[in-house]
DNA sequence: CTGAAAGCGCTTACAG
DNA sequence: CTGAAAGCGCTTACAG
């Protein structure tokens, strides 16, 4: 492959002006620009990003680390971030963490030693060494999703605890009163926040939150499916189950099912995310939606800053309740949602 | 942050010593080793890699190109990638092309710039001059999924001409005779075959495939759309439509719905690619499933196969009928599939 | 406006 | 076994 040696040889000029030429510095004459231009052109030269790395100290690179790529949630979340940095000038590398600390730190070791410009964290847990190491250590960082309290790195996030409100303001408005939740990992914010911003809800209706009608999930469709056959084996199953994340609500699905029973009829089922999908499960699935792609645009936009040396703030953004039929049909909220 | 002069001055040799030490190179003293490593630990030194692949030329990085990444098939073609590649010591950089030649080739250029070892493309279309001189030009490089004719390089694929005969066969013993497809861009090979492979099936049956019955699609959910309600229009509609990926599948659901129609009384639907949630809608969707994992450590295995200096070669593996309930009711075949 | 030269952080043939 | 040195392909302060 070509290289800049060459280039320079082919236009007759230096190697420095060959690089002033693609750098667009002003100081450079039409004509050796010409000559340049025409030699990169007549080669088919690309300029080799990795030695041009090692020079300047920066990879135009972002790294994000997300907890499970095949979560459609995420994979939303890292098409928007790779769009908008895209469209800031870097690129993304992903990794995929597939819920286990082991391969976080592994993603996020490898992320670094390329040197990325910065990284992007959903973390899986409760914060390794090394990512606290790094955190403090001065690479550019920020959450997305999910954080880890104590570190001094902004955050991107939603907050869904209006619409965990109106969710248990409609299922008790339809006649609920077992109320149980299919809970994330206590090791990440999101999995805890949601349990958290039921109970509140359960109890501004009255209602109570018994440790039998919370089962521990791990974000995963099994833990899901696990947990409900749980709740539909006791002596007084729940009558609606709301699981934390989609994935968790599929593995519920695929238990009630398993198992003969109906949604809504039989027990009714909500889900922390929307997917596509749910419009057309059977029944369609109400759900608590985040903005998704607002969230990894305002995350980039946050790490940006860091690198470039503005300031960087944390974000907050609201989720919003979507009513569907898998609660039961409720004449009041069951507008033109879908 | 350390770098490895460093390293070597902490333990008093020099910095090939240190670069012996880390690279498990043979002839080092025990003792050097000792003080190199404490070095090491001390400073909490990490190998810069943009350094080394510019001095060794490798990067220990595959770049995967693939056409949409809010597609399931292809997320889950990418998990599978990036876990074989990391078994084999690679990375994997993502460049999502979102069906978008320009998109695609963006993503190749940026890959060829940071000199990844190998590129593995699915490619949007009927290769760009810049896909088709890297292929020439010596990158190693493999197609999976769909490829581009007339270019020397591996293609590793699942071949659904007999599952596509399957397919038709079932439909046509439930009494089908009006069978419609929505297609993929004839650019893409995929696009292209599952067509061919829906029109042999059709003729072993004695039934034809009019130009009305295939509808234009992009492999996108809005097309599904457009194009399902394209045949409802039709004075004399399908009585089945078979979509060629799980996202026309998702559009032609929302056109039918939107009609106030019941898949499959009114209109039965197949699918190409299958997905978890199709065991959940309403009603549960037949379709045609790819072994999407095997294809993805295949495509890996051929990658690095090349780029290690081996021969690589050619993989076809088979898809697979999945029966459900979405063409009606079928005493034969449906059995305790799902 | 232009070029020679230093240097980014590594690896590795060469000499000892 | 070990080190000095060259060199990978760039960018950029410096001098002219």
């Amino acid at each position: 492959m070509a290289s800049i040696k060459d280039v320079a040889a082919e236009a007759g000029v230096s190697v420095a002006t060959v690089s002033r030429v693609l750098n667009e510095h002003p100081s450079v004459s039409a004509d050796a620009r010409a000559r340049v231009l025409a030699a990169v052109a007549a080669l088919g030269y690309r300029p080799n990003a990795v030695a041009r790395s090692l020079r300047t100290d920066e990879t135009r690179t972002l790294g994000l680390v997300i907890s499970d790529v095949l979560n459609p949630y995420f994979t939303e979340l890292a098409r928007s971030v790779e769009e908008e940095a895209r469209a800031l000038g870097y690129s993304v590398i992903i990794g995929n963490a597939d819920e286990r600390p082991d391969l976080q730190d592994h993603h996020v070791r490898t992320l670094l030693d390329r040197r990325i410009d910065g990284l992007l964290v959903s973390p899986t847990d409760g914060g390794s060494p090394l990512m606290l190491e790094a955190a403090r250590g001065g690479t550019p960082m920020v959450f997305v999703d999910r954080w880890i309290p104590g570190v001094d790195v902004p955050v991107v996030r939603a907050d869904g605890r209006t619409a965990v409100r109106d969710l248990v303001a409609h299922l008790h408005r339809l006649g609920h009163r077992r109320l149980a939740i299919i809970a994330g990992p206590a090791a990440t914010t999101t999995g805890q926040e949601r349990v958290e911003a039921f109970r509140e809800a359960l109890e501004e209706c009255g209602l109570e939150l018994p440790d039998r009608y919370i089962g521990q999930g791990d974000f995963q469709a099994d833990s899901g499916r696990r947990v409900t056959e749980g709740f539909l084996d006791l002596a007084e199953p729940p009558q609606v189950v709301f699981a934390a994340d989609n994935l968790m609500a599929l593995g519920a699905l695929d238990a009630v099912r398993a198992r003969g029973l109906r949604v809504p009829d039989d027990i009714a089922l909500a889900a922390f995310d929307d997917i596509r999908w749910f419009v057309h499960t059977d029944p369609p699935i109400t759900a608590i939606a985040q903005p998704t792609g607002e969230l990894g645009r305002a995350a980039v936009r946050a790490l940006v800053d860091r690198i470039e040396g503005r300031a960087p703030h944390s974000v907050t953004l609201p989720a919003r309740l979507v009513v569907r039929r898998s609660c039961g049909e409720d004449p009041v909220t069951n507008r033109s949602q879908s």
